[in-house]
RNA sequence: GGCGACGUGGCCAAGUGGUUAAGGCGGGGGUCUGCAAAACCCCUAUUCGGCGGUUCGAAUCCGCCCGUCGCCUCCA
């Protein structure tokens, strides 16, 4: 498997430092509704996950709530509620969209507010080795005491300190010092703290959960391209100076940015589509598809007529992956007795997946190639050949991107009501009473049933949505 | 202003030195069919933003130009 490496600029073998790969994802400020660039990019780490385990790797997955900021205490303050309320309320939210977009859930997802000793503890271990220093309750990180600083996002410290367009803070000794602890201000929530009552900054917690939870070195560190820089700067040198551990991460992955329309969407720019409105109007697969038909770290740009684009894309593959036994026309003959011979290569598929995917997560060309699965199956299925075994390699590939049609084997109480009227019609269609033939059709499909007459015949299925 | 990414058919999007430039959506034609739907087959880029250069050979490497976007401030 090769990664791409942002800091060489090359894909690189992935070589994981132990048994276990260890990957942390950063997460979510729950101070608002996730949008679909939120969603874009779990998609994508969840892809990464499954795949890692479906090359027999264990994965130790860790995604933070940073569910203590400016952001939320000052939503909590015009709401009129408890920070930690507020937060709750959109950690809950959280899951239920993640779970409806079908994304795996971490093994952990520490919280701020749950870290703060720890977080406490790492801040003095930096002032103690000279990285950091306080000035009157704010504790920021010194730059300068690095020398590394700007190889994730490929700055100059010089460069950056001349066409700095911050209001420099006369209190930091640099201007691009940061801050690890934060003295509080009137009525904010806060820690006591050897500085003073006070809360973490916004880069530290996620040092001091990987560090906590995976160790000193990160196999793979994932978020979106916003977080290079500083996010994940200050991640590194606090880091890197808090253990002496370098590399901190093996393998930073950062996903491009969904834009809607001109703009990346954003949560300040308030041009954002929750996930909720788009599961409304679209399925989950339908954007899963839509977002892995792109390389993870190209930038994407939202539109419905993609998203209808998938949409009929994923009918497709859900077709050529159902089960013989939805095929429940009345005079099926089914898979039975039909000829063993010309089954599809199954094989060469599951080779052709892995090899893309093993390629920097290609999950463009992983797509393609369940579509040609998809095509050689429904060749295969008019011949009379046996598709079993493919059908399931299918599924199998699907599963891997997380796509639901691979569970497309629901069992609805209304079943043989609509097996009733499916066998009525059928004589209905003997007889060519083709008017209440066509009308049984057209109320099951007003109904969530379609029916599609095929030489073998009657198939129906649920509709998707 | 600094750093970085990108520009491939009607739309989306792989490919990054060498046989016919993936795949999806859309469009056209055909097969099947009571109709419909699905499926299958064929067609839909002599060409990869433009101009030069390197090479036996470039969409793929180099230079310049044009255009789009992101980051540099909270952000997946």
């Amino acid at each position: 498997m090769k990664i791409y490496n942002p800091i060489s600029g090359q894909k690189e073998e992935f070589v994981p430092g132990g048994d276990e790969v260890k990957m942390y994802v950063c997460g979510v400020t729950p101070y608002d509704s996730c949008h679909i660039g939120h969603a874009m990019s779990y998609v994508i780490f969840d892809v990464v996950h499954r795949y890692l385990e479906f090359r027999g790797y264990k994965v130790r997955h860790v995604q933070n709530f940073t569910d203590i900021d400016d952001k939320i205490i000052a939503r909590a303050n015009a709401l009129g509620i408890p920070a930690e309320e507020l937060s709750e309320r959109f950690i809950e939210e959280y899951f239920e969209d993640m779970d409806a977009l079908n994304i795996k859930r971490a093994d952990i997802y520490p919280r701020a507010t749950e870290e703060v000793p720890d977080i406490i503890g790492m801040v003095q271990g930096l002032i103690e080795k000279g990285h950091a220093y306080e000035v009157s309750g704010d504790v920021y990180f010194r730059v300068c005491s690095t020398d590394s600083y700007g190889k994730l996002s490929h700055r100059d410290l010089d460069e950056m300190s001349a066409g700095a367009r911050v209001e420099v803070d006369q209190a930091k000794e640099c201007p691009l010092d940061f801050a690890l602890w934060k003295a509080a201000k009137h009525g904010e929530p806060s820690w006591e703290s050897p500085w003073g009552g006070g809360r973490p900054g916004w880069h530290i917690e996620c040092s001091v959960m990987s560090l906590k939870y995976l160790g000193d070195t990160l196999d793979i560190h994932g978020g979106g391209q916003d977080l290079i820089f500083p996010h994940h700067e200050n991640e590194i040198a606090q880091s890197e100076a808090f253990t002496g551990s370098v590399p901190f991460v093996k393998y930073w992955m950062h996903n491009g940015l969904l834009q809607l329309g001109q703009d990346k969407m954003s949560k300040s720019l308030g041009n954002l589509i929750t996930v909720r409105e788009l599961l409304q109007r679209f399925s989950a697969d339908a954007f899963r598809l839509f977002v892995l038909s792109s390389y993870y770290r190209s930038p994407l740009t939202y539109s419905d007529e993609g998203l209808e684009a998938m949409e009929r894309g994923v009918e497709r593959l859900r077709r050529a992956a159902r089960v013989s036994g939805q095929w429940s026309g009345v005079r099926d003959q089914g898979a039975e007795g039909l000829p063993t011979a010309n089954r599809p290569p199954t094989a060469d598929y599951r080779q052709r997946f892995v090899e893309a995917m093993d390629d920097d997560f290609n999950t463009a060309q992983a797509v393609a190639i369940l579509f040609d699965l998809a095509r050689e199956i429904n060749r295969a299925r008019e011949e009379g050949a046996t598709i079993t075994e493919a059908q399931g390699t299918l599924r199998e590939l699907a599963g891997v991107l997380g796509l639901l049609i691979a569970e497309e084997d629901r069992r609805f109480a209304a079943e043989p009501f609509v097996e009733l009227l499916v066998n009525v019609r059928a004589d209905l269609r003997a007889a060519k009473q083709w008017h209440l033939a066509d009308m049984i059709r057209a109320r099951l499909g007003h109904l969530g049933v379609t029916l599609e007459d095929t030489p073998i015949g009657t198939v129906w299925q649920y509709k998707l949505r």
